[in-house]
DNA sequence: CCATAAAATGAGTGATTACTCACTCCTATC
DNA sequence: GATAGGAGTGAGTAATCACTCATTTTATGG
């Protein structure tokens, strides 16, 4: 297990230092752009390789000398997404920022929102991809799990329970508060990003009042 | 579009009455049942129609005898259940609840979570189909989106601008309340029927502490 | 018990699939 | 300018795909 965390954060580092990590040629980026691309429109079992292939305008057998087969192409593309998109809960930053006493934990919720509405913007056609495959590639799902229980969910009982402890939060078991939490961003960042995103919006107002509402609830405020 | 609203109608009718509308042979009721187990376990593309004949103890050429073709049968499947999914928001009765006056908002959510819930549970595969395959099929894509629009939206709405003049509710767009309770509660549904299907959970004590939160937040109760 | 039709069959179809491999091309090193 | 080795190629392979259709089995009614 603890060869496999540092594995991962051999990758993290290497994912935030040079982005794209071994990719050398430019035919392979190729490849991996239009993989993303066919991978996101029609479902990876739906692509076929000579389709990516003809899309990057590659010859077949290109492919296959980069990634020795088709899954091998994808999780090496939801892999690494996969851990980007748990990046900020893995850096050091991190730890320190929930432990700032002063600070109000409506303020870190709404830190953490922004941040991550500006990733899945920048990257919805990969986490497409994720968010589609992880249930059908037991891989991709063990690692996006130990990466959330182990990382994610980890750090942020911790920091729920230093609040409820000041008086901050409600009495609630932790993981009620961090699944209602990323319920409502997630619902919030989807529907913006992937059932309306045609629809503009204000978007630092849209996620104050997504924040507002998960603090104070949609009851009337008049009483 | 209001002969399609008709068409859906009928559907909905149809369902409602007797469940598998028009299934008549047994054979048939076979062929559903292992594609339904099939695409709910690796995805429509992924599954062979050979695969689901041998499933179903039938030679192939019978699954299209009753269905035109594999897309056919899929839509056969996963239009239905999102007119199911809907169905409480079509009936009569759910028109009517929403306007007795004296009612509390969160009895309302809470009747709806625990129906929803309940229906959810009982119908898991067929909503992993319906999930999995809405981005990728256009016809299923504009069913579901109509079926929200105007029929589930509408009502909604209206029920929330109704609360709203009572003070029971934050004086925010309804889409944005709606969106919140959704939100909160298919999270809490995905959770506990798709993430952890395992833990044991006391059901409504779970939905009573959402409906709360969804109600008051998660902040302290303190002050 | 036969006649008729619907239901079911499974071998067969051409198209497409992921993947291989013998080969060429390009660049760097001495 | 000879050599070596990785990058790239694309025709080829066996397997599998969704779907068809001539034929057989089953069900129905007189």
């Amino acid at each position: 297990m603890t060869e496999r965390n540092d594995l991962w954060l051999q990758d993290l580092l290497r994912l935030a230092e040079e982005d794209g990590g071994g990719v050398k040629t430019e035919k392979q980026a190729r490849i991996l752009e239009a993989a993303i691309e066919i991978f996101a429109e029609k479902g990876y079992a739906a692509a076929s390789t000579s389709e990516i292939a003809s899309k990057a305008g590659v010859a077949e057998g290109t492919i296959f000398r980069h990634y020795k087969t088709k899954k091998d192409l994808l999780l090496s593309i939801a892999g690494p997404i996969a851990v980007k998109l748990a990046a900020p809960f893995l850096m050091r930053d991190f730890a320190k920022m929930l432990e700032q006493p002063h600070e109000r934990v409506e303020d870190l919720f709404r830190t953490i929102a922004k941040d991550r509405f500006q990733f899945a913007r920048q990257h919805m056609k990969l986490l497409r991809i994720l968010i589609h495959e992880v249930p059908f590639q037991p891989e991709l799902l063990t690692q996006v799990r130990e990466l959330f229980e182990n990382h994610v969910y980890r750090r942020m009982e911790k920091a729920i329970l230093h609040f409820q402890a000041q008086g901050q939060l409600i009495d609630a078991p932790p993981w009620r508060v961090l699944r209602s939490a990323i319920s409502l961003v997630v619902g919030m960042i989807l529907t913006h990003l992937l059932l309306l995103p045609d629809e503009s919006i204000d978007e630092d107002e849209e996620i104050d009042r997504t924040i507002d509402i998960l603090m104070y609830g949609i009851a009337g405020r008049s009483e």
